[in-house]
RNA sequence: GGAUCGGUAGUUCAGUUGGUUAGAAUGCCGCCCUGUCACGGCGGAGGUCGCGGGUUCGAGUCCCGUCCGGUCCGCCA
């Protein structure tokens, strides 16, 4: 038996216990003829006390920080104990030792404070993996992992796995392709999600699916992007949309309950994805502050004449601007001209990308002053001020230019507005639903329109009829904000936590007419159709249930509730930028024999 | 595909306007130390300044190229 106890468990209580431990040497601290080692697992730090005798044995066998260290002896009470560990009140009293294997100078402290970069610690991964922070991470992903199952387990969900090796239908991302010896110059892809299987599983009568599943993505990464990574994927048959809202909103606050005890009592918002855009310039609004966006002008909402307060000013950065927003920010009237040159530098990184920012500070002793004073006076400042919903000592930031960049940078601004005002803490969390987005997005790059969330949702029934009659493509890409396709919104919804969205999912065509409409309305041709999706239409015409379903970012998930930006720190073993593994050297390249095997040529 | 920041001791970093033998901390090695827990004290070893080219009397420092890494844009239904 290698151990008795493991080295986070032994007490006060066990004092007197003889105990065997097996571990890692933490750090050795030598005083002449005794010496403290620190030895660490899974589960905690045991100081182990050397005698005169056993210490004189190093001086023969010198001990590193790593090796792997048994030890027997007695429990014993400290004479100085050690508040900060929760075996801070014991040690055992080595009597005999064994080295279960020696350990090479590992090339950074395994510690909380490491001092090694993400490089090199990505490089030995197993080797930080022995750190508490690492380790806690995985921890809370396991947590993450049993309360999903718990919960759906309870509400009847059967997790079926499905293929790894299917078909490619390139349709949004790109896929991973993976060579097929048996039949040569033909190709697997692997799954960018489960979804066709799962919407199977609904017509084969299975009506709860759920899978933690990796899913694969051959698109550049970053922090919170990886080539495969983890969802939660869910189906379910026989429901509509609010009856998925419900379900998953139990999961959610079961996570909460379940990983970081919180008790998730409100109801989770909901929102339009029309409001969130208008009110936010985001689809995935945080909504932990209130600052909300003052649309000045712009085309993204018809509103009734003469209800965009900005027309024909005299300032061309207004006049000729598409769209003009603006933000308010409370208390912020004293910034000094310094403070506000430096917003306006930070708008205009190629980041965010804007020409420049006006703003309009509403002062102490209520007079206004704006960076536009020439085109504006008081009276009419204080016009838009009041419509912003301004008071004393507020400062209202304003951005011009086209609509979607216009939108995308002013929510930049108010996420940054809002990080710098610390109103985004962290250990706030608010839940929110996003509801009816728009079924088509419009393809600038590709001239043509193509399903938002991807070609499976269901349009809301009242618009199926203008999703039919107009032709999917469009002469001039300048006209596609006035396109009928713009308004026809989609049974999808995404579930946000924080501005990030943790989950999104629909209510799916089970109809082989509508499906093909779909097809159509994307100009796909009927055989191609056929050629990509053939099987899920076939199915469709034995009896496909009515289903809908959801699929949640495990790994963001986790990120968000173990507080950090960055999903790599709860994967196991993740890929850098540019999607190598560098501790196992991957990709790499593969021998003539297999190349011809698989009758692939090198370039 | 693009932008941007970085690459100097095992590790994390400093290195001024281009100028003597490239430094610090930590780790490592040796000696001393019986109550430490970031132990302490003394001593020591450790460098292809990512790589290639150029400018210069002289390059870690300036220029060009390239590789690697971080962040972001595009991309990610």
């Amino acid at each position: 038996m290698y151990r008795t106890h493991t080295c986070g468990e032994l007490r006060i209580d066990d004092l007197g216990k003889e105990s065997t431990l097996a571990g890692w040497v933490q750090t050795i601290r030598k005083f002449g003829s005794i010496t403290f080692i620190d030895l660490r697992d899974r589960y905690g730090i045991t100081q182990l006390l050397f005698n005169e005798k056993l210490t004189q044995q190093f001086d023969n066998n010198p001990l590193g920080r790593e090796f792997v260290l048994q030890a027997k002896g007695k429990v014993n009470e400290r004479s100085n104990k050690n508040a900060n560990i929760s075996t801070g009140d014991i040690e055992i009293l080595v009597s005999e030792f064994k080295v279960l294997n020696k350990s090479a100078v590992p090339p950074f402290t395994i510690q909380d404070e490491t001092d090694g970069g993400d490089d090199i610690r990505m490089k030995y991964r197993f080797l930080d993996l022995r750190r508490n922070a690492v380790r806690k991470n995985i921890e809370l992903r396991y947590a993450v992992n049993r309360a999903t199952r718990n919960y759906l387990h309870q509400q009847n969900f059967m997790d079926i796995e499905t293929p790894f090796l299917i078909k490619s239908t390139p349709e949004g991302a790109r896929d991973f392709v993976v060579p097929s010896r048996m039949n040569p110059g033909e190709f697997y892809a692997l799954p960018q999600s489960p979804q066709t299987f799962k919407q199977l599983l609904m017509v084969s009568g299975y009506d709860r699916y759920y899978q933690i599943v990796k899913c694969f993505r051959d698109e550049d990464l970053r922090a919170d992007r990886q080539p495969e990574f983890t969802q939660i994927d869910c189906e379910m048959a026989f429901v509509e949309q609010e009856d998925i809202l419900q379900m998953f909103e139990g999961l959610i606050k079961f996570i909460f309950n379940e990983v970081k005890g919180i008790e998730y009592k409100e109801k989770i918002e909901r929102m339009t994805w029309e409001d969130a855009m208008w009110n936010y310039g985001n689809d995935k609004p945080d909504i932990r502050f209130e600052i909300k966006l003052t649309n000045l002008k712009s085309p993204f909402k018809v509103l009734p004449e003469g209800q965009y307060l900005i027309e024909a000013t005299g300032f061309n950065v207004f006049d000729n601007a598409e769209t003009v927003i603006a933000i308010n920010i409370p208390g912020c009237s004293d910034y000094s001209r310094k403070q506000t040159d430096e917003l306006i530098d930070w708008v205009k990184r190629p980041q965010i990308g804007v020409g420049g920012m006006a703003f309009i500070k509403y002062n102490h002793d209520d007079t206004l002053k704006s960076s536009f004073d020439k085109f504006f006076n008081e009276v009419q400042l204080k016009f838009l001020a009041d419509h912003c919903n301004a008071k004393t000592g507020d400062l209202i930031l304003i951005l011009t230019g086209k609509e979607e960049r216009t939108r995308k940078a002013i929510s930049d601004l108010r996420l940054y507005m809002g990080e710098r005002l610390g109103l985004r803490k962290p250990e706030e969390f608010k839940l929110l639903w996003v509801t009816d987005f728009p079924l088509f997005e419009y393809d600038e790059e590709g001239n043509r329109w193509v399903a938002r969330h991807h070609p499976f949702t269901s349009p809301k029934p009242e618009h199926i009829e203008v999703m039919i009659n107009n032709e999917h493509n469009i002469a001039n890409a300048d006209k596609y904000l006035q396109h009928p396709y713009n308004n026809i919104k989609a049974n999808a919804y995404d579930m946000v936590l924080n501005g990030n969205e943790i989950g999104g999912g629909s209510i799916r065509i089970y109809q082989r007419e509508l499906q093909e409409k779909m097809f159509a309305a994307l100009g796909m041709s009927k055989e191609e159709a056929q050629h990509k999706f053939g099987f899920l239409l076939g199915a469709f015409e034995y009896g496909a249930p009515p289903h809908g379903g959801i699929a949640f970012g495990f790994d963001r998930l986790c990120a968000i509730l173990g507080g950090s930006e960055s999903i790599r720190d709860f994967i196991a073993f993740p890929k850098n930028n540019s999607g190598r593994e560098v501790m196992i050297d991957a990709p790499s390249t593969i021998d003539e024999k297999q190349l011809n095997e698989l009758q692939i040529k090198r370039m």
